[in-house]
DNA sequence: GGAGACGAGATTGTCAACGATTTTGGATGG
DNA sequence: CCATCCAAAATCGTTGACAATCTCGTCTCC
């Protein structure tokens, strides 16, 4: 019985419906990310270790050091004696993580344009062509995956496990603000642009380039958040 | 379960309760984060659950909590079913994080530079007349303590919780490696005129200087790690 | 003599129950 | 009617014990 009072959709009676292995070998920590990920339990909402616990049929102390996790990866917010919930990314907060971003990402980006290899420039010129081929179909859904796909890419061709730790952290925690921005029309064109500036900077093995068109996309994103929410 | 406890009047419940977490108030994560931090555990050294309850007199519950917490700080690597043991930072990594803090730190500086207010502008340049006196007079603590009280002032005048968050688990990992480098008289020399040019560029209010100059300087010390190691 | 099976010891992961703390609702007095 | 105080509920933090898992020494067999 978890009490979805805040805003989100009412989870029902069924708390385990869809495509969830009811609590059998994954580890109940993946179960908890993935709800809060997916938007399952709103923000703010709290997170009570009883009611986890009879929700996935584990037992509070395995409740327990899933939301310790999760509060390491700042998915969730631990007030002491008062109990766990979702940490709610204001948007201050979504735009500091962009900001934190440009550093990363560039820093990535420069590695990664540095070190390019020869089968790797034949996938990112694959993903070119895919993004400006699906921004002009208008698919929106295929674009946002092709984004996270440069994302990933890049992170993991940069070789840098600190950078990428940090990122993958970030990311789940703004996964929610990405979301918003993702479903506009006018944005993706203007954003295929930019990618299109990082990938051919890349591509140009141009590091001080890459860095700057990451920065020059994440400003973009920065300014189409404000926008949005103002 | 009758709460025997009278609210406002305590009329006989002693106050030193016995079998209570004797130790006294402080959270046993912290005392164990200082602990790796000072260097009495060695990188790689096993932190045996049992072993760490008796010695911090605490449950081993709340020894493991401590553990999980610390992990979420990268202080300390679990492996499944194996125990966890403090996580030794290599020279790579070691020099990711110093690449990763050139984005971050130069973020902040940029934005201090930024808003930059009268009384702060004084601490700074009273900073800078301090560093360059104890190097001077070679009093390589103390330009050590200046060194870290100006990087934390720049995080905390920042306003960036995001950005503060991550220097503050990265300092805490690398803290050894940066040890390594302070205790050298010819590294402060160049090191000091780094700083005078961060402090400069800050108190120019110019974000983009401030920015560059904290790269300058972060390269420099990547730079005086590798050689140190070579 | 060496490789693999096997069991004892050690260590972590999990469980149910207890104690402590905060919050909430209601009674009490001004 | 409102502020105050107190009891009761709810929830978290902690404890001790048990089960699962891994490590390592030993033993047997080829």
């Amino acid at each position: 019985m978890v009490g979805a009072r805040a805003t989100g959709s009412d989870t029902g009676t069924d708390e385990s419906a869809p495509g969830i292995p009811s609590a059998g070998d994954t580890r109940v920590t993946d179960l908890i990310r993935d709800a809060i990920v997916r938007g399952e339990f709103a923000p703010n909402q709290r997170l009570i270790e009883a009611d986890l616990s009879s929700a996935f049929a584990a037992s509070r102390a395995t409740v327990r050091t899933a939301l310790l996790e999760l509060a390491g990866e700042g998915l969730v917010e631990r007030l002491p004696n008062k109990g766990s919930r979702v940490r709610a990314i204001s948007l201050k907060e979504a735009i500091e993580i962009l900001e934190v971003r440009i550093g990363i990402e560039g820093l990535c980006a420069a590695k990664v344009a540095e070190h390019l290899r020869a089968e790797d420039a034949a996938e990112f010129e694959w993903m070119r062509a895919q993004m400006i081929e699906t921004v002009a179909e208008g698919d929106l859904v295929e674009y946002s995956l092709l984004n996270r796909l440069l994302d990933v890419r890049v992170r993991e061709l940069s070789d840098h496990v600190t950078a990428a730790g940090i990122l993958a952290r970030l990311h789940a925690q703004s996964v929610r603000h990405q979301f918003k921005l993702s479903a506009r029309p006018a944005r993706a064109k203007v954003s295929v642009l930019e990618h299109v500036a990082i990938i051919d900077a890349i591509l140009a093995r141009d590091p001080v380039a890459a860095e700057q068109a990451v920065r020059t996309h994440l400003l973009s994103v920065i300014g189409a958040l404000r926008d949005l929410t103002s």
